[in-house]
DNA sequence: TTCGTGACTGACAAACATGTAGATAGTGCG
DNA sequence: CGCACTATCTACATGTTTGTCAGTCACGAA
């Protein structure tokens, strides 16, 4: 006897558009960092959420509406990450190994740094451009500039650049590998890694 | 009216079974390099090698345990990449540059750095161990200490470790971020990059 | 209070993925 | 040649995932 569907009489929660967007996006985010872009269920992010699935899709209307919601938001994010590390760092005392502790800062939290490189893989973004780079190069050249010594010869701005992208792509590496600078269960590592990258730097940018 | 299967005749090509397991692992690699360890499916692989998806099943049992082969060789085929690569560069003239350049060609070729990235992020492999870093940072350290120069005291291996481990980790970001060094369109630059990091390698190595 | 909008739901559909079963047909060996 | 072995095939079973649909209910505005 087959009979109509009888309706549970479950108490719906009820957010506004923008907050449920905003908890559904950071449910996929959280799994965009654990399991990559593929790991994206709509069912477990829902599950996540607390919702059905279908109101995922009513938010976003498609699984693939979903991801480019979420890298853009993603790539923004670590974006203002990264830029407020840079300007934290420059307001302080100038100190190279300040800025690199923010910005590995900036990529381990939140797995943003994962994030990236997964979003990298992907093939949804694959130029450094998005890590604004040059931007910052840019402005540590003009600093350059004006701190440069008389008898010394102003280096060109590759030199400023590739500088600025050397340690860039390396703590992007280090926020994947984690430990990878000492041995296991180094936990300081990392730590003095990056003091002793800060100095190599600030030595190549004091020799001129 | 069902009738009995009509067996088409297509013929058959019959591999070796190391054959067969060889070709479905290369293929099943570039799909790796290409979409990561979720875009290998059966089907495609098999497609791909010419086969129906059941003989890859019969050659390697599951999916999982095919993931497993392709792992196992793909790790090993970069760490063999890796260490010609330092060997070649050993046995020329010392010249960093040259060795950046070879390892560089050792990530970037087949998409074995890409692989790797891939698989750190999968969780398959998680710590920087898997290039043998420090066996390589080791044996530079010995190399540094016949070099010394009498009068300067020898530097602590952690020195000789992250000067190997530095241009490790940018070359592998560099393998996935590809033309990250410089403008679009300037291919050049990755090469300028090489020779810039080697140079500043160089400078630090001397001055101990 | 009534009422419309839209956030939300369960049930279903379609496509696709892995894995199984049994038959077929190359290949090497006696 | 005849036979065993097994690489390979077609067909099917089963689970998973995205997406659709029709309807329900919470909330703000009139």
């Amino acid at each position: 006897m087959p009979r109509k569907t009888v309706p549970k009489v479950v108490p719906r929660k009820r957010r506004s558009a923008l907050e449920a967007r905003a908890a559904i996006l950071d449910a996929a985010e959280r799994r965009l960092v654990e399991t990559g872009p593929a790991g994206i269920r709509l069912q477990e992010v829902a599950a996540d959420v607390g919702v059905s699935h279908p109101t995922v899709l009513h938010h976003f209307g498609s699984r693939e509406a979903l991801m480019e919601a979420l890298v853009a938001r993603a790539l923004d994010s670590l974006h203002a990450g990264l830029l407020a590390a840079v300007r934290d760092a420059a307001e302080g005392p100038h100190q190279v190994v300040t800025l690199l502790d923010s910005v590995s800062d900036a990529l381990v939290r939140g797995g943003h740094g994962r994030a990236f490189l997964w979003l990298a893989l992907s093939g949804h973004t694959d130029t450094v451009d998005e890590l604004r780079v040059r931007s910052v190069a840019e402005a540590v050249h003009a600093l350059r500039r004006t701190r440069r010594t008389g008898k010394k010869r102003m280096p060109p701005f590759e030199d400023t650049y590739f500088t600025v992208l050397l340690p860039a792509l390396a703590l992007l590496s280090m926020s994947v590998l984690g430990n990878a600078a000492g041995a296991p269960g180094d936990d300081d590592a990392p730590r003095r890694f990056r003091a002793w990258l800060a100095r190599l730097i600030h030595e190549h940018l004091e020799r001129d």
